[in-house]
DNA sequence: AAAGTTTGTTAGGCTTATCTAACAAATAGA
DNA sequence: TCTATTTGTTAGATAAGCCTAACAAACTTT
């Protein structure tokens, strides 16, 4: 074992989910008890007991023994990147692709603690692309896209290319 | 325990990664070997070995003591999932994205055990969609964003926009 | 305020996945 | 062929996360 050795501030997809669930308490009910923790969390309360200290020797959140929890400044920012990192997959999984609500929680879930910051980058502006469109609700390509996808045949996308066409 | 208790079929995202260089293995060189697993997947041998028994007890694989490892069908349909999980993610990534290949491969590495059918099912018409625009290489639309994400700003993207703003 | 209920912690066990060390089998070279 | 090297396995340790059972603290409730 190296003698300087730090304790890692990097933390599991495990931790940071107690993490995100610990700051969704705050922010919703103003407190997080272990117990809320572990309803939401679907596990016990030991396991709880053992994240907690996982995640105060790291320095994210403070909790003496059965008092709340709070989290630390450094705590809340990794919170909140995860949180964007969720609710941007969740954006654009239900909004520009579609899918079902529910299946796109689950997937947003998992994707969150792995996407690397270039693509979380890249699809929050491919959203904010699409919405910013001046368009009504939908960019038309994008129409085109469920049309293709419901039926398999494409649309004719472009007005400029029929014209090319009666060129030739 | 109960009783009639089947062990699962569901592998772990280790599991699936041995199971997905397995069949790298297989195609690449016609044989998987302990050593070459262990290298690929940066684990040491004995790793191998136990992920290997874990592996056999499932039916994805056939291996006996000091042989080569071989793929039963069961396990060659599977790894054939992942991989192409893998590669649809890797394309839209590197493709529609363009996300540096490394981290490209990073994220797809880590998403493509986590992804829905659903979710994997739209992103691979999405990118059939892209690629058989009838434009040059790259739809307009897409080209256009490429331009929204460089400077942040939107190119006119319909005429008719542009009409109805010299009517207010 | 004493008893009962709820909540939180500790202790100890299980599983998965990794490692090192030691040993065994297989292959290669002289 | 017989020894040396490489490759594979076994044994045993460690770490993360989960569990149950037992206990302790805190809160309710009468």
């Amino acid at each position: 074992m190296k003698v300087g050795m730090e304790k890692s501030k990097k933390l599991s997809s495990n931790m940071e989910d107690y993490l995100e669930v610990i700051a969704l308490l705050k922010r919703e009910e103003s407190v997080a008890r272990v117990r809320d923790i572990s309803r939401l969390m679907n596990v016990k309360t030991p396991s709880v007991t053992a994240a907690l200290n996982t995640l105060s020797k790291k320095g994210f959140i403070i909790h003496e023994r059965y008092g709340y929890v709070e989290i630390t400044p450094e705590g809340e920012r990794l919170a909140q990147g995860i949180q964007g990192r969720h609710d941007m997959l969740l954006e654009f999984l239900t909004k520009i692709l579609n899918i079902d609500f529910k299946i796109a929680v689950e997937d947003a879930c998992k994707m969150e603690h792995s996407i690397s910051p270039q693509t979380f980058q890249k699809l929050t502006k491919f959203i904010e692309f699409v919405e910013t469109c001046p368009d009504h609700d939908r960019p038309d390509w994008l129409k085109s896209f469920d049309h293709y996808f419901k039926t398999g045949k494409r649309l004719r996308c472009k007005v400029r290319q029929i014209k090319q066409k009666s060129k030739e």
